[in-house]
DNA sequence: AATATAGTTGACCATATGGTCAAAAATATA
DNA sequence: TATATTTTTGACCATATGGTCAACTATATT
């Protein structure tokens, strides 16, 4: 992860950090919602509970702000398949990747959020992460699912294909969870839905790479 | 396609279409790009090639402009599939979804973003929509799926679970058209992109579906 | 051609916006 | 306790914003 902005972290303070942390949170919410330009400072600091200039003391523009949460964001992200080698087992694998994203979906919606934000505007501030540090992890990540396919563990896939539609199916339901909710009917993104909707894709994932799926899968 | 505003469109001069036209055009992108609150008038003005109080004279406020463009976007969605039937041979049908569905993200992504940035906002424009149009057309959508299922055509299945789940995919390649494209390290959504995608989707769906994958699949 | 109507536009307005500043409050240091 | 430093905040500023208006031009209608 190569660092956005140019701070190495210079020892803050008790308060300070805590004063950070609101207003990061809020950022996340406010800019997950309403995009960068939509986004409003005043709002904003309503959200995190303080007065607006107490902002800009600590970040001192918006667009500062804005990628100190996309960072933050970023940092956390697709940690689970990581993990996966040519030696994993693909269905262990590919299930924990889908169950991994599928609660960040849930937990972390504005994350998800956020990043669709940056990335339907065109990634301004993204474009160079994207080349710099996301391509070099899909082709990495990518090699372990060729690997499977080549020891006939998997059926031959386009893995960056693969790993794509894991990443959308999952933030659907983020992104789009207004739309999914009313669909199903559902007043909320609870236990059940998300059983349900991860079990789906699980089971779906695995018949697409030509894995037996597992009995206890609808 | 129930109507979002009152309009019962009162014949307008050819001036005024074209015109009409061109904003509508113009507030797509930019909408589009920045969401409701991020869009600019201004900004739009200049897309649209026309002064700012020319787009107040067809469409009184931001707003009332927000809703003919969701208007518009809603009315030739999903075209493909209304025309699955219990009796259609749900390999073809799917296929056929897959692949409208893909055609309009590559041809019309800023439709896929607008409609994006509207549900990433909580569909505040679109919630009576949601359950009053969409629902059923999910649901009767679904009932031709589990009649799919009924009569052995394809396994069982969560229908709106597929749904969605060629919905998100698909609507992916548009909205993050920058990430897709970094990452497959291609310069546009080209026609071999459109290609190895849409293969790798139909090919993916229909194994999900537990149907025979065509000979010349991936 | 004269006149009415529809459509276009430069100048403008009230308000909201991101951001500043100086003073106050809280906290650390002596 | 006195002093320096960090953090918070109400009042404020220049500019940008959505929207208006009255004058102007183009187009129909007679």
């Amino acid at each position: 992860m190569v660092s956005l902005n140019e701070n190495p972290t210079p020892a803050e303070s008790e308060a300070t950090h805590q004063t950070k942390q609101k207003i990061l949170s809020a950022a996340k919410d406010e800019f997950a919602q309403f995009g960068f330009e939509g986004a409003r400072m005043q709002r904003l600091a309503n959200r995190a509970d303080i007065p607006k200039p107490n902002i800009h003391y600590h970040f001192k523009t918006k667009q500062q702000l804005y990628l100190a949460v996309l960072e933050q964001i970023i940092a956390s992200w697709n940690q689970a398949f990581n993990h996966a080698t040519p030696e994993s087992d693909p269905a262990e694998a590919l299930e924990l990747f889908v169950r991994e994203k599928l609660n960040q979906a849930r937990f972390d919606p504005a994350a998800s959020r956020l990043f669709a934000n940056e990335m339907i505007q065109g990634a301004p501030n993204l474009k160079r992460y994207l080349s710099t540090d996301m391509r070099p992890w899909v082709l990495d990540r990518a090699h372990v699912i060729l690997a499977w396919v080549a020891a006939k563990k998997i059926r031959p896939i386009d893995p960056e294909r693969l790993i794509f539609l894991v990443w959308s199916v999952t933030q659907h339901y983020a992104d789009f969870q207004v739309q999914a909710l009313a669909l199903l009917n559902r007043a909320e993104f609870d236990e059940s839905v998300a059983q349900e909707t991860s079990d789906f894709l699980v089971d779906f994932v695995l018949r697409g790479c030509g894995l037996q799926p597992k009995a206890n899968a609808s």
